[in-house]
DNA sequence: ATAATTACCATACAAATGTATGGTACAATC
DNA sequence: GATTGTACCATACATTTGTATGGTAATTAT
C-alpha cells in the first residue's frame, strides 16, 4: 500500500475540514472556542492539540497570539484525490467498473459526505439538466430519492443517471433529453436498484 | 451640492480602506488593535468610534464580542480596482466588483487556495460553454491564457468570464451565448487585466 | 510489557480583544 | 452662544482568546 507523505487521522481531518468550512462560511478562520463548539468539545485544549498535530504534519500554519491565527496550507492538499469508481451512462446504460478508473482532484468546496463517491458521465441525455459527457457527478448513496431528483441507478448490471419519478408500483427514470425514452420499472423488479442521489457535478477543463 | 444621505468623512474612508486592505492581505478582517496600529492611533477607543460611525452610516456591520467581527457592506462601490489587482498579482486574495458588463457577478469567496480560487457565476452568457448562473468556477491566476480558453478578466470596474482570443494588437472576449457581443480591447489598454484561467466548474444540487 | 500516540477532559493564567466612560480640541451648524 | 459632530486621547473592565500544565482512557507500536 502506498504510504502518504504525512498521514492524518480521521479526527484530524474533521478538524481540518471544519477550519476550511468556517473560512468558507464566515470569511475568516475560526477561534479555538468556535472550533471546540462545532466539534462538540467541552474546552479548547483538545482543539489546541489537534491544531498542534495538524501544524506538525504540515497541514496548517499558526500565527501565535493572533486571534483566528490559523492558515491552511493547501498547495494541493485542498484538492484531495478521490477515486472515480466508474462511468455512468446518461443515455444508454453502461457498465460500472469494479475498480476505480481515474482520480480526480476535487476542490474542497465540492464537499463530499463520507459515503459519497464519484462517477464519470458518458452520453448526452442529461444535457438539459446541464450535465454533459465527461462531467463527474458526486453521488450520495445514503439519501433517499425524491421525485424530480437526479439519481444514479443500476438496471441489470448497467448504471444510469436520470431523473427519478415514483408513482404507485412503478418507478420512472427520465432523461432530460427528449431523444431518450423514459425507463419504466416495476418496483418489485429485482434487477433494479437505486445507487444514490446526485448531490453535485464537477467538470475539469483540459 | 447634493448631500448624500449618509456621507463618509475622509478619515472614516481611510478606516474603511484599511479594513478592506487587511481583509485582502490577510484573509480576514482586522482587530481593533491592528486597525489602531495601521492608523497610527495610540489606542483602540478611537477606532471604536470610527467603527460606530461606519456602522451607523451603513458601511459595515459588526458582530458583537466576536474578534475581527467586522463585515464590509459596500466595498465595491467606493474603491477603484487597481490596487486590489496589484495584490492579485502578488498572489493574495482578491476582491472583484459585481458591477459587470454582462451580468456575470463575481463575489469573492472567502476561502481561496494559494493558487486557485473560486468565483460564483451569475448570468447566462456562458450557457453554451455549459456554465450556468450559480455555478462556481475554479480559477487559476498563474496560468497564461490561450486562445479559446475561458478566462476571468477585469475590464475597468467590471469582471467577466469569457472565452479568450488574442490576435495581433487586440484581445477579444467572446461569450458563447450569441446574444452577447464580443468585447474587443486593445492590448495596450490599461484598464484591462486577465485575472486567471478557468480550470474547473462545480455545481451543487440543492 | 513498555512506550508512544491519540483523543478527550479540567483548570489556570497572561495576553488580546471588545467595550464603556470620560475628557480635550476643533470645526461646522443652529 | 450653544449645540452637534469629528477626531483624538486616557483609563478601566469583562470577556474572549491563546496557551500551558496535568490528568484519564484507549489504542497502537516497539
Amino acid at each position: 500500500m502506498v504510504i502518504m507523505k504525512s498521514d492524518i487521522t480521521p479526527r484530524q481531518r474533521e478538524v481540518l475540514e471544519k477550519i476550511i468550512r468556517h473560512k468558507s462560511n464566515f470569511g475568516m478562520p475560526p477561534t479555538l472556542a468556535e472550533l471546540a463548539e462545532s466539534l462538540n468539545l467541552s474546552n479548547r485544549s483538545t482543539v489546541q492539540q489537534h491544531l498542534n498535530s495538524l501544524e506538525r504534519k504540515g497541514y496548517i500554519n499558526r500565527h501565535p497570539k493572533s486571534s483566528r491565527g490559523i492558515s491552511v496550507n493547501i498547495e494541493e492538499k485542498i484538492f484531495s484525490p478521490t477515486p472515480i469508481l466508474g462511468e455512468v451512462a446518461a443515455g444508454n446504460p453502461l457498465t460500472i467498473y469494479p475498480d476505480s478508473i481515474d482520480n480526480v482532484m476535487l476542490p474542497s468546496i465540492a464537499y463530499m459526505p463520507k459515503e459519497s463517491f464519484l462517477l464519470k458521465v458518458k452520453g448526452d441525455s442529461l444535457k438539459d439538466a446541464y450535465i454533459f459527457s465527461g462531467d463527474i457527478v458526486i453521488v450520495n448513496p445514503n439519501l433517499s430519492p425524491k421525485n424530480g431528483k437526479l439519481v444514479v441507478a443500476v438496471l441489470d448490471d448497467s448504471a444510469v443517471v436520470k431523473k427519478y419519478y415514483s408513482n404507485n408500483d412503478k418507478i420512472e427514470l427520465h432523461s432530460e433529453n427528449p431523444e431518450y425514452e423514459p425507463i419504466v420499472i416495476s418496483k418489485t423488479y429485482f434487477g433494479f436498484k437505486i445507487v444514490g442521489v446526485v448531490v453535485g457535478v464537477y467538470r475539469r477543463f483540459n
